[in-house]
DNA sequence: GGTGCCGGTTACTTCAACGGTACCGGGACG
DNA sequence: CGTCCCGGTACCGTTGAAGTAACCGGCACC
């Protein structure tokens, strides 16, 4: 293994099986909609029409879905109050609270950094 | 913290509409490997057939798919060197590496809390 | 009796990512 | 000559999430 230019970059320490716990981050980050619906309840509890408010352009199915597969992950609590009309309301369980701090840096980091994968994206198209 | 029946929670402050910036996230994260390809370049440039082996399971297909996915990012950069047998290396970019922070952070969160979402999938089995 | 509201569900279609297998160019090596 | 190695590509099938549109139960109000 003859790497004849630079020094030898540091070893590879671990393996990363289908399996490895990092395979979660992308279970729960893949839904189009889940950090955003996290976002929204941040504040609190919100109905399930009060979220179709500022997810501007989600469908009552997808949302639907997100809710209940993040209410699976234990991430959202679902609540029934009864009556009629029918009231719900969705609120982040305390492991989903634990939550917004990772996703807080990730979403600074799109922030600030999203002029430059554009950019990237851009180029990338000239060049071929 | 008890949020009484009533009691407006805090308001909510943004829409999110299908392209605010926030939507940057899942289109880096969603990809099943893109993560763990991130990881294996931490250490310094890789090669293609290096790849393979920490990513188990991984095929040439999607390596390739992702890897060139993220060039198209800006957070790899591939260089080929000429010569035969043909050697070519992956490196992340500076703004690759400004993603290692923010991905820690989500990675430490999944490490700790696998098992809170696991179990919390098996309960909602149960219950349904 | 008709309409509206809330919180959904169902059926159908579309699309991107993934996985598997097969195959390739072209120099090096025997 | 045949074979290996590296870094892929082509083709195909499967899956799962998203989108569209229609519909629903049940009470409340007019």
């Amino acid at each position: 293994m003859s790497v004849e230019q630079g020094s030898a970059p540091t070893p590879l320490t671990a393996d990363f099986f289908p399996d490895c716990p990092v395979s979660a981050v992308p279970v729960l980050g893949s839904r189009k909609w889940s950090w955003k619906i996290l976002r929204c309840l941040e504040g609190g509890p919100r109905r399930f029409s009060e979220l179709r408010v500022p997810l501007v352009g989600i469908t009552a199915k997808v949302l639907a879905e997100s809710l209940r597969s993040m209410e699976q992950d234990g991430v959202v609590a679902r609540t029934e109050y009864g009556g009629n009309p029918p009231r719900v309301e969705y609120a982040l369980t305390p492991l989903g609270r634990t939550l917004l701090g990772p996703m807080d840096a990730v979403c600074a980091w799109s922030r600030e950094n999203l002029g430059s994968l554009l950019a990237a994206r851009e180029e990338y198209e000239r060049e071929s």
